[in-house]
DNA sequence: GATGAATGAGTCTTCATTCAT
DNA sequence: CATGAATGAAGACTCATTCAT
């Protein structure tokens, strides 16, 4: 969108360039620190790393929830994205779920701490839950309700409250190698054909 | 105040009995302050309730995990001493490690914040963890193994990871009233069944 | 010198028109944001109103102060030259000077904020106060000269004094119902008359 | 174990020694930081001038009002109850109040920027406000009730308008040589007689 | 000429832990 | 033994001013 002028414009050193590649470079960043620091990482320290001053954080990112949300929102958008076609390609909604939520475990156990803070009520977090929950709640709901209607599981799960026991399942899922987080939420998964019948 | 008799020295029983009247005081005041303000509560607050200095907190409890468990050490105790009850009085095994479940986790949900200092690595907290799992697990295994045994679920279950999956299902389950910890924690239980035979 | 067009380069009269509409832009939109914010308001504020870069702002008025000027030029202006014409309208140099300091008075508690860096040594607003004193110190001035002339008052009062002494009686006179400036400052100026005698 | 061992052991250098002699420190750097820096200056300033920890000061003075109404308590205490009597020994209630209010200023026009947070609204002010209004508006209540009485000044002055009015003219008065705030208090004052009669 | 992105110093405040008394 | 005063690191946030585009 901004390219293609005839002449050769170089990327002009660090300047303020466009302040998108600044915003690249700072999503970037954080999204490296957030690996190894966790998604309460210093301000300070996401800024060193991106190589940019703190207030450009904040010009960008007012809250760190923004900043968050704006580091995964493509692979919450592809995972959120990705729900119907599994249940559409798939003979069982309950297979489609399952494949589904761990295509969302996969995502959230290699993000150091951003499951614990995915709670309600992460003090300045609100805004991450939220979005999290918006995107995604409904896609866990349609594929419940899909399952549910081909009689697979009982129709009274709330799919709010899977994706928190989902979420919840996954904290601390790194740095703890006795703990698999994916096999946990696979018997939960699982839980839900047995207790169908209930 | 402590001493005072010029005359006979027991034997610093005197001094014990203070001492240990303090602990007392301690431990209640700090069950008191940890549901209001949970496990990570300021020592000074701490203190505060229990009417000592905050030098009296670390003499007795040198690392804020020993506070916890000291406090916690009762529950948890029962908890572990009721598990081979239940096994024995129910048929099921697999039902009597659905309610030994159920009692640990309406322990946990109740003490506000205490789920989320039990993860391996929560600064400060790793002797909670030992403590926790050290008591917890061993019980957790041999009603996992009895229920293997009878053929009701399968044999590979880990019993530190299914307290873990547990654990962490506790988390945040109080001031989330669309939240339901045992609920899911009843899923993950049933889905044991049901994976048995994969 | 930046345009382009083949046609008819006027002598840069369209770029000064520019310049002119954005400067009265810029006082309109200071002098709004100053009764609501202040005039101590965030230079990005005061930009954002008129729909301005800040950089403009400093172009125009390189130190808060020449804005502040700018922005209350035309009253300060209207006030100075009101002095004589009151003067020469009242038979009492002293009523002359009561009024023309009521008007003063008027125009400074309605300016939130201003009173108080009309003070020398405001940080940055030293062209203010000086702009303050040059073009109303000299009307007090001849006010005072032509009471004491008439010997309604003492001769020895200074008009920078005096003046200092209004500006500050109306600090903080917006927000604080219980204090009225004009009260107190027709209790100084009486107490001219009174001294008189000592 | 720490004292008077054989060695030459010096009065243990900083130490905790009495609290009360720390909070002596405390408020004497205050008081001299104040001078220079004004009261708003910063709190670590004021550690270091008192040769003490941060923490320190939010110990004993949990807002800076506390700090500042602690550091010149004395005077404002000294000067409520010279009111009376001032008032007492004059035979002119309103010669007393003069005189009163002559103090107050030369209290205030040698605290530096005391007078300028003296306004109600003073971000994290109100309690010095408070406490200044508290102490000295029935003071000057009372003096100036005497004058009413005697029929010296109009009844309808209110105290704390003046008061306000009084504490307008000190702001600033110092790093000012022009401005001499005792004299134009000394014109208030007498603006008083003079309306008396309006 | 105008724009607005970037910088980064400067402050406040909390709390675990130590240690003089 | 108990007390609680003192320490000081740590981290968030604002905003004036510059300067590349």
């Amino acid at each position: 969108m901004t390219t293609n002028d005839e002449g050769a414009r170089q990327p002009a050193r660090k300047i303020r360039a466009d302040a998108q590649r600044n915003e690249q470079a700072l999503l970037a960043a954080a999204a490296s620190v957030f690996v190894t620091s966790g998604v309460e990482a210093p301000v300070r320290d996401i800024a060193a790393a991106a190589g940019v001053g703190m207030g450009t954080i904040y010009r960008h990112f007012p809250t760190r929830a923004d900043l968050v949300v704006a580091v995964y929102r493509h692979q919450v958008e592809a995972c959120a994205e990705v729900g119907p076609v599994l249940l559409a390609k798939s003979g069982s909604p309950h297979a489609a779920l399952s494949q589904w939520v761990n295509l969302f475990v996969d995502f959230l156990v290699t993000k150091h701490g951003l499951a614990a803070v995915l709670q309600p009520g992460s003090a300045g977090f609100d805004a991450l839950h939220a979005y999290f929950l918006d995107r995604l709640v409904p896609v866990c709901a349609q594929l419940l309700a899909a399952a549910a209607q081909a009689g697979e599981i009982s129709d009274d799960m709330d799919a709010y409250e899977l994706m928190r026991g989902i979420g919840n399942l996954c904290i601390g899922a790194d740095n703890d190698p006795r703990y698999d987080a994916r096999r946990m939420v696979k018997l939960l998964i699982a839980g839900l054909l047995q207790v169908r019948s209930t």
